[in-house]
DNA sequence: GCTCGTATGATTGTATACAATTATACGAGC
DNA sequence: GCTCGTATAATTGTATACAATCATACGAGC
């Protein structure tokens, strides 16, 4: 709830290790790093203007996130996610969106309900609007409040991991295609189950709410980010 | 599958920082350390016999693992686990084991349904003879055969990820209560659906397998194990 | 020309030294 | 007697030094 909230999480911002972290992190997920590309202890160091210390506990903690690879005694490699992950992720999501949907409408608070709302009309005035940046702000801000509302920690974390996860594709997808307007519509649909405390009803929305999502991103051609499969039996998609 | 599938996982059982990783994990899922219990870090460097270098990295990543809690300039925290917690796991895990075994309908192999074959086989000699060990042993991999056969390592990665987190629990409950013949029982079910490639009717009962072991763990006193509530709106389970 | 072994350099793994922060103890001031 | 501030000790955070491992280049031998 509050930044109060010390979850199990990188848990320090302003170490150096923490600041490491994060800020690898965005890069990883920005894409400045390609995937398969070997990252190396010195380097992002003196880049960072730290040690090789608080780097290398840095890449441990990314590692277990998954953006990183460490061989060892080889080096520390950017993740690369597949289109089946990202297949696979979207369908795990949808599972745990629903769930977290329906314990959300059992546990969410008036504060969180009121922003909830907040942000689902001030997602249509964007929307209306075309503001893209706000738009894709307002959507990951929805989705934290139903991370936080659903009163699990565990739910709440594995989903924000998942959330960060993905995040490489979803800043294309949203911002680029007309899904804005659905998306939104959705966000409406889930909110309103919750209010009307439809636990039923906001499982089955928020499942679809993340299929719908998926089958967008490939209609918009996940294929232009990703390279093809890694494994030759990959999905086709 | 094979020992060489090296996933976003710690890497290396073989370095100084491997071993203290999984020895202190090992330690902390068998109780050795008391919850909330600080960890000093020469201190499990000296009873280990190395410095504080490989153990800082070591509780990096239990921190992410989610085993203890680090708290900057402070120190390390045996992480505590809630009743609820507990609940929640095994309800995201019983959405997630169905799909699993939904996809492993799908995807296992020849030799994958083989092995789960003879190890429901054996799991019933050995729940006649009483084998309470050996039992356990078999229950493990019989999941773990599962969560290979699903052929997608994100959701296998998610499951065992989540089958380590309960095992201070699971570990008291199987070998104590009479389950063992029921779960045998549930474990025959879901093989003979995926080996019938009735997709619906195995998620079905891998969901339901889940339920009854939460709900028997429950029944034979989670709350010898676990404390009470952390915070006093916690479920009452 | 090709293969293999050795030497060199680069990079990671670990230990140690030092800095910064936090906890504790003690005593001055009220 | 209590509160607060300072000094000291303990612990974590970071930098650096050294050891081990891996990659590359070069040359001997065939």
């Amino acid at each position: 709830m509050s930044d109060f909230d010390v979850r199990q999480e990188v848990s320090d911002k302003y170490s150096l290790r923490g600041r490491v972290f994060h800020r690898l992190r965005d890069d990883i997920l920005s894409g400045k790093y390609a995937e398969h590309e070997e990252l190396k202890e010195m380097a992002i160091g003196e880049e960072m203007g730290v040690s090789r210390t608080p780097v290398r506990e840095a890449f441990r903690q990314l590692e277990l996130e998954g953006l990183i690879q460490i061989i060892p005694n080889k080096g520390a490699y950017v993740t690369g996610i597949t289109e089946k992950d990202v297949k696979d992720i979207y369908m795990i999501r949808s599972l745990l969106e629903g769930l977290c949907a329906r314990w959300a409408t059992e546990h969410i608070t008036k504060e969180q309900m009121e922003e909830m709302e907040e942000n689902v009309y001030l997602a249509e005035f964007h929307a209306k609007k075309g503001h893209l940046e706000q738009l894709a702000e307002l959507d990951n801000r929805f989705h934290d409040i139903l991370y936080e509302a659903c009163d699990s920690k565990i739910l709440e974390h594995q989903l924000k991991d998942f959330h960060q996860y993905v995040l490489r594709v979803r800043k294309k997808t949203l911002a680029n295609a007309n899904r804005g307007p659905k998306s939104n519509e959705e966000h409406r649909g889930i909110m309103e189950a919750i209010r009307s405390r439809d636990a039923e009803l906001a499982e089955r929305l928020a499942n679809r709410h993340m299929i719908n999502a998926y089958d967008n991103m490939v209609k918009n051609g996940l294929h232009e980010i990703y390279g093809r499969e890694e494994t030759p039996s990959g999905d086709s998609l």
